[in-house]
DNA sequence: AATTCTCACATTGTCGACAATTTGCTGTTG
DNA sequence: CAACAGCAAATTGTCGACAATGTGAGAATT
């Protein structure tokens, strides 16, 4: 179910690798949107053959980073206002759902971890108000967290994996910071407060403003870059 | 951003024939849950190589009718009731998001076509009562077309290319039918009318509502065969 | 007899070369 | 000069063979 393998023995494929490279690359923006992706030039860059890129090729646009046409190619996607709007659609639906999903299913011990992860976030980022708290990766993110903690597949699948690299994308070429950023961790903390109340309906709520407050923010960034 | 090609020249690759039949082989039931799916046998049987074959199999594990497993190979799903359980709730969700933005964005034009295609499921279909409503596919499907008038390229990426053909999967190999035919029709009109009427909110609700109702006549059936 | 080890076999992952298609230039034509 | 046809180069799609990994049967050991 998802992307990459968790299991041991953890034997990583040239393709996986060569994935993650690019999946990086990409978001960071050091290859830039719009760019036209040349199968035999990446093969070069990365010293392998052009089967397993192919195979990352189909997991990069699996996951909307880049889009291909048959026998034409494939490009980095573009940022925009709509396709922002499309993105954070969705994510208010389904991450309200893992919400309520999560205030059912999260042990006691998962929700207790998820606390000290944000208590962490207090001491070290607040500090330096505003600096990189939108930054976090994979793990140590609060909404991988949670969404981990709906115990639906399917769910994890699309929000993890699909969706989650071109959120980041967003958050990471648009340089997301600012005042915004202490009010998403008050948000944030109410939202994990309401499902150690086991009140899934609220998390439910609380989840949909904090994403849609999200959008607006960085809605402005993307119309004052005039794109 | 769709599985296949849909504008002219309308050039179809290897991989794109021997995607559709064995996505078809695996909907119907032909190639059974569980099965071990080999690479050298199916490449032999579809008279093609490896590498169109594993493009293939890469957008099986896309649509979720297979798992993967690095080194190890792939498998045709299982159907259960844990996994329909999630796959329901995330229709659920976004069905419900695609009516408020078909309410939205659809065309007038649109609305009619679809009208006329209702109008003749009950011409043809409710004659013999609870025959074969569920087993419509592609553009004849009702939630199909609401799905694609919802103008959001990701959502309908996720439930036209990626979930629907593990729903008919459900539908067709539990052979969906009986007295819940005739009342999924009404329902359906119900729908399509709050769309027409343009009331988004209303739409969402009665969407949710057809799901979770088909959901439970789904569930029933499959604990009946004690899986 | 049960368990572990070993090794041959089968399957998946990767490679380099060829075929099919697109692209962009060039020369021609109206 | 614009528009179109045709060719050459580059790119993607496909192929068959090899390498790496997993699988299972049978031998060896306890």
């Amino acid at each position: 179910m998802s992307q990459l393998p968790t299991k041991p023995p953890f034997t990583m494929t040239a393709a996986d690798r060569v994935l993650l490279e690019i999946q990086r690359a990409i978001v960071a923006g050091e290859i830039a949107p719009g760019t036209k992706i040349s199968e035999p030039e990446l093969a070069r860059r990365f010293d392998l053959s052009r089967a397993p890129l192919r195979e990352a090729l189909a997991r990069l646009e699996r996951c909307h980073l880049i889009e291909r046409l048959p026998n034409i190619g494939a490009r980095v996607v573009k940022l925009s206002v709509a396709g922002l709007s499309s993105l954070y659609q969705i994510r208010e639906e389904l991450e309200g759902l893992a919400c309520r999903l999560a205030a059912e299913h999260m042990s006691d011990s998962d929700i207790n971890e998820l606390q000290q992860l944000l208590d962490l976030h207090l001491s070290t980022q607040r500090v330096r108000e505003g600096e990189s708290y939108y930054q976090e990766a994979g793990d140590v993110d609060f909404h991988y967290r949670i969404i981990q903690g709906s115990n639906n597949p399917y769910l994890i699948n699309i929000l993890c994996d699909e969706l989650y690299y071109l959120v980041r994308m967003y958050r990471v070429q648009l340089g997301m910071n600012g005042p915004r950023v202490s009010r998403a961790f008050d948000e944030h903390k109410a939202i994990l407060t309401a499902i150690a109340n086991r009140d899934g309906e609220l998390a439910d709520l609380l989840m949909r403003r904090h994403i849609a407050a999200s959008r607006r923010n960085i809605e402005n960034h993307l119309q004052q870059l005039g794109k």
